[in-house]
DNA sequence: TTACATGTAATATAATAAGTTACAGGTGGG
DNA sequence: CCCACCTGTAACTTATTATATTACATGTAA
């Protein structure tokens, strides 16, 4: 399967609190712009407070962004919202047979490079920023 | 999610092949080193098969690598097996709101972005070949 | 205190992967 | 030539997980 689209929202959600700074970001609103269910944006909401990117309070309406833009990246992004769980990019199957020599050594074998498979992968994300998102987006805008 | 142990597999099949080439690989025997059902090995194998990588005749046991070990990459066997289904390792949020400037372009902003980390991960299963994981499961015997 | 927000548990609903059964079709030794 | 045994594959079960949804407890401020 794929990597969990908690991820792309958890963009969107701080990229529109960025781009929505002046108004107040209710999850219902920010629920409507993602296009889901407000349960969904406050439970991703609150990865992304744990993880300090955000600033909520219990009760009060509205969030915003808890850091620059510039220093919020999107490995940052990935990690708040557990966008692959156990930290395990690449599964294993479990029991390989032990009296084989495949069998016992292949995990082995294998754990390292996919770990540094998933690590190359998590560099990327860590080279761009919300800000980078932000001036993509409207860039977009400007061209029509 | 993760992606799918088939990848996982079929590189315990094919290293499997290179390691036992002296003997008759029937799809039950494989299966008896990576613990599963044999159909499951099979459905496989027809993968590599279609992916020109091993050799298999219906109705007569047994298969074997159809090129050299330093010639099979991990992203070959990656490719084949379809580990990450459409192409697509990072799933998107599908219908965002149009008449939201977020909504309407945060695809076209994050596809790009997405893309070149998949890529990055990708280009790290190229640098691996089965021959390595021949020689990593050798070395680990040989320390015992 | 009331209207409305967030936080969160509990529960559908849906999609998917892996395992399994069953059987069609191929192959070659006897 | 036929029989034992293999691969190929469709159909189905089972288990797991993601996302959506309902319901409600808790917090806040006008």
């Amino acid at each position: 399967m794929s990597i969990s689209s908690r991820f792309a929202v958890g963009i969107h959600i701080l990229t529109l609190l960025e781009v929505n700074k002046d108004e107040v970001n209710s999850s219902e609103f920010i629920a409507a712009s993602v296009n889901t269910n407000p349960v969904v944006i406050r439970k991703i909401m609150g990865m992304l407070k744990k993880a300090g990117l955000v600033k909520v309070r219990p009760g009060v309406a509205g969030a915003e962004l808890a850091d620059k833009l510039d220093e919020i990246t999107l490995l940052d992004v990935y990690k708040a919202v557990d966008a692959v769980p156990e930290n395990e990019l690449f599964s294993v199957h479990g029991s390989p047979n032990p009296q084989c020599s495949v069998g016992r050594n292949i995990q082995s074998a294998v754990l390292p490079i996919f770990a540094g498979a998933q690590s190359a992968m998590e560099k990327a994300l860590a080279h761009v920023t919300i800000q980078d998102i932000v001036r993509s987006i409207t860039e977009q805008e400007n061209k029509n």
